[in-house]
DNA sequence: CGAAAATTTGACATGACTCAACTGGAGTGG
DNA sequence: CCACTCCAGTTGAGTCATGTCAAATTTTCG
């Protein structure tokens, strides 16, 4: 019995309808697929082919600097997507690494076959543009919130923006998420409880 | 004589190939519009109505947090797109500002006609999606270079990505699109300065 | 030329990093 | 059920990148 691809459709029809055909149509392009924890999506220099949906499950996606460390561009749980899109877009080799934090189950859009798809439902191709908007401003907010706010703030709008996700991946990838070292969030957080 | 939005057609036949007709379609929905240097397109809170071409001319875009300091997020000048997106896409109020730096033509799209034209012509639709693809590309490479780069060297990243724009503009912008002060970065070209 | 705006410079302050040591669970295997 | 290891998290001392503030200098432009 293969995972079904029911979250997948419920996320788009947020924002458009498809009829039947269309849903058909889909599905003969969309592919499930299972990672294990720690397997890589997607490694830095390798061009990105998939465009995935998280069906289940939680992935980072981090960019490994000169000096060896890693920085975590994004955290993705269930609803989300995930692609190194620079790479996705031009077929280049990749800045980023994808990799699962627990098993993941994804739905994925194929570079290959993703014009194709664009024509025959122009649907969803209007659907791609929304949650590319979406991800866009998304993306500003962030750059923001990194200028204007202090290191303590940005943990405390995570802690809004991801509830629960503290319950699921070790402090240090937050950490690096947010920008700062693991042991400075440490810090934060024992100054935010004496706050209390 | 108006001006005409030649560049806005040449911009976009890089992405798609419109028929004259789609052209013309196109035309009946772009208003051109100018703006005196200091004028605001957009003021945070506003609700943002247009998606803009820059024809000619130079704004920045920024957010003034609540201690009254200004943060650029974008740096615009011919050939760019400027709009806060979260607020056109949502119709709610704008986190952002965009100000002119130089008198400024704008082809401008309004969020009343969007839907129609993307109705009319899939073709822009396809356009923006491909657009705004890039857009999120180039925001999480300024995530990851702001996190991973020091002050220095993303100044000199900026003047790769912006050649030529340092005699368009004061210093202190470009150290606020870089998340610095204006005496730090003036720190760092006397010390750039001495390294020759 | 004169005034306002932009830039530079210096002294000092601070947020965040580095490194190293330490604590405390969660396996794992005997 | 204990001993061992491993990994995540904590804590502290010292450092560095960058910020703040104020004054001096240069540039721009009416």
């Amino acid at each position: 019995m293969p995972l079904d691809i029911q979250p997948l459709l419920n996320y788009i029809s947020n924002h458009v309808t498809l009829s039947p055909q269309e849903e058909a149509i889909l599905k003969e392009h969309v592919s499930v697929r299972s990672y294990l924890k720690g397997q890589y999506v997607l490694q830095q220099g390798d061009v990105c082919k998939t465009s995935s949906f998280i069906l289940k499950g939680c992935v980072k996606m981090f960019y490994v600097d000169e000096t060896g460390h890693e920085h975590i561009i994004m955290l993705g749980v269930e609803d989300w997507w995930t692609s190194d899109i620079g790479s996705f877009i031009n077929q280049t080799p990749a800045d980023f690494n994808i990799q699962c934090l627990e098993d993941t189950h994804f739905a994925q859009f194929h570079f290959d076959s993703i014009d194709l798809i664009y024509e025959r439902v122009p649907k969803l191709e209007r659907f791609f543009r929304k949650v590319t908007e979406r991800g866009l401003a998304a993306a500003l907010n962030r750059i923001i919130r990194n200028f204007s706010m202090t290191a303590k703030d940005r943990y405390l709008v995570f802690k809004e923006n991801y509830p629960s996700i503290e319950q699921r991946i070790p402090q240090y990838l937050v950490a690096s998420y947010l920008g700062i070292t693991k042991e400075f969030l440490s810090k934060i957080k024992s100054q935010l409880a004496v706050e209390e």
